[in-house]
DNA sequence: GATTAGCACTCGCAAGGTGTGAGTGCTAAT
DNA sequence: ATTAGCACTCACACCTTGCGAGTGCTAATC
């Protein structure tokens, strides 16, 4: 059921009052800035609002606060969805970090800029896409059977990781192993490795297949974290000014964000290119009171995934929305441009 | 000037007292958790250590309340510095990590078991002693004027860092590198590489020394980075759930933490082998309620830092100074028989 | 001289009462 | 359909009051 124009516009003014104030709305206050129409009028207005499920009273006497509902119509079809503004853009490009040659540190420094700007928490999620190539792998022994095992790929991301074996690595083992990894893994795609594959290397290894076990199935433990998607989140501290942020749902906050893998599922799901989630529409009653901003971005062909911020609901979507998606826009087209691929 | 006896017997109740219930404790609590004096003496005592420093009162009807300086002497003097139950250390020997081959990975899940064990956030600083040695430089050309810049010690810990040259790196200008490095760096202690070794080294590269500058003083800059000490924090969630915190106080510690330098500055200010840091006599007031129990460890002749954790000053140091001092005690052990050196 | 019982006093805190004001729903008039 | 008017509701801030825990002081006791 479609709103009358005139309720929808009452609804986007309560929103974006309350989303000012953080104060319950009244029917006065409102009259005063729709003006033309009595109190009285609007009253019966929000009662309808109210009797859909647009709006909520915390108690009988006070204003009106908008529910989730109300957001979600704000956000998709209320607001003025207009581009940034010059000003915007302007102090989002200062913002841009000076992308110099690694990648994962721009990125990083980008989400820490971006919560610095918005004041509330920001993050990034990255996911290696179907281009990335393994690059080089590297063996070095370091004594006491131990060896680092070194991984870099195509964009320029470098894993390495200590691991002991119960063989002594000697310099022709780790010769086979290197050449085994350059026949079948370099310049393969990350995303294409499967256990069956380190299973047929370790077979081709002939008689060093026993003593070549160890370090390729580490190889494989590594390839597969690699493939993983992360979440980094950056400013946490800042949820903690919000107005109206409770000790207690902080440290809820904290507590699911700490999981990742719950978030990261989230996202996976919602899979929208640019948008909003609102905390109340999803399962998790930490997120009640919060919402996410986000827009996809993507590093050349490498990386994808989602970057944007945690904030109270109750925040300005008319201007961080389009903000985040010119951030995410400037971020892939910077990172594209400069970079490009090996 | 020496307290009498009976005055640390009262003082030592007060601490213990307090630390359990977080209430002020009052004279006739007192009398009958000694027994044998009255109250009315107790008071005259209490008074006594109100009057030099040792005590307070919240408002002028409601028991006291240690101050720094009672804790202090609680710490250093009156605290029974018995060692830690056969119960205590075999519940901290079974947190204890599966110490595999790599020690950073190990020190981290150290650090969160700590955490986890006390309901505290864990801390852990690592320098690099002197006997680190460089074990490995590596310089992979990725394309576009990029390269990767690897660096492995001789304690296994890997840096690697992407940068962009303004030249192109050929064949020739890396092999150039690694033979220089090779001669000037590898085996070198860490520590004893200054700005002017890297001097030298494009000094003596001759023809090379112009398009060898910039991947040398890269080398340099991860060198110096690696010398830092580091500081890492877990589970500053954790704080959250301590009774007495505010979301103001919570903040402001956050941010501290944040910073880093400052608590490293202070830590290494601080100096000890092992103890307790009462946050009020720091000049910090995001710590005046909070304290730090720390213990140094070594991991072989590598790394040697502080662990420990932060909690509220009113926490049950009894236990959890000798926890952490074995813990301490154990890492070390434990990691240096184990692993060795390389 | 140290210790103790007794007592008056202080003060934070929770409970209960009250007034105020913002905001509503309803009704009758326009 | 809109509006003015009015009675009603309810959170909140404010004040008062009583209670109880705990103190400091004094005079008696060991």
């Amino acid at each position: 059921m479609e709103l009358s124009e005139r309720k929808k516009q009452i609804l986007s003014t309560i929103v974006r009052t309350y989303v000012q104030t953080g104060e319950p709305v009244g029917s006065k206050a409102l009259c005063d800035s729709l003006g033309g129409i009595s109190s009285a009028t609007i009253r019966n207005e929000m009662s309808f609002l109210a009797e859909n499920g647009y709006l909520t009273q915390p108690h009988t006497s006070a204003g009106r606060i908008p529910t989730n509902r109300a957001y979600r119509l704000y956000i998709d079809d209320l607001m003025p969805r207009r581009a940034p503004s010059e000003a915007l853009m302007a102090q989002i490009r200062r913002l841009m970090p000076d992308t110099s040659a690694d990648s994962q540190r721009a990125l990083l420094s980008a989400v820490g800029a971006l919560s610095k700007a918005t004041g509330c928490a920001a993050l990034i999620t990255s996911q290696v896409s179907s281009g990335t190539l393994i690059h080089k792998i590297e063996l070095i022994p370091m004594g006491f059977n131990r060896a680092l095992l070194v991984l870099v790929t195509s964009s320029g991301a470098v894993t390495s990781r200590m691991y002991s074996f119960s063989v002594t690595l000697t310099g022709e083992l780790i010769g086979r192993f290197l050449s085994l990894a350059e026949e079948h893994l370099i310049g393969k795609e990350l995303n294409s490795i499967q256990p069956a594959t380190l299973q047929t290397i370790v077979a081709s290894a002939g008689g060093f297949a026993l003593e070549l076990t160890e370090p390729v199935f580490a190889l494989g433990e590594i390839i597969e974290e690699l493939g993983k998607s992360t979440l980094t989140l950056v400013g946490e501290t800042r949820l903690l000014s919000h107005p109206g942020i409770t000790l207690s749902k902080a440290h809820e906050m904290f507590e699911l964000f700490s999981g990742g893998d719950e978030i990261l599922a989230m996202l996976d799901a919602w899979g929208k290119e640019s948008g909003v989630i609102l905390g109340g529409d999803t399962s998790y009653t930490a997120l009640d009171r919060s919402s996410l901003v986000l827009s996809k971005y993507s590093v050349g062909n490498a990386t994808t995934g989602y970057i944007g911020i945690i904030g109270p609901t109750r925040m300005d979507y008319d201007s961080i929305l389009p903000g985040i998606e010119y951030f995410a826009h400037l971020l892939s087209a910077d990172t594209q441009q400069k970079k490009g691929l090996i």
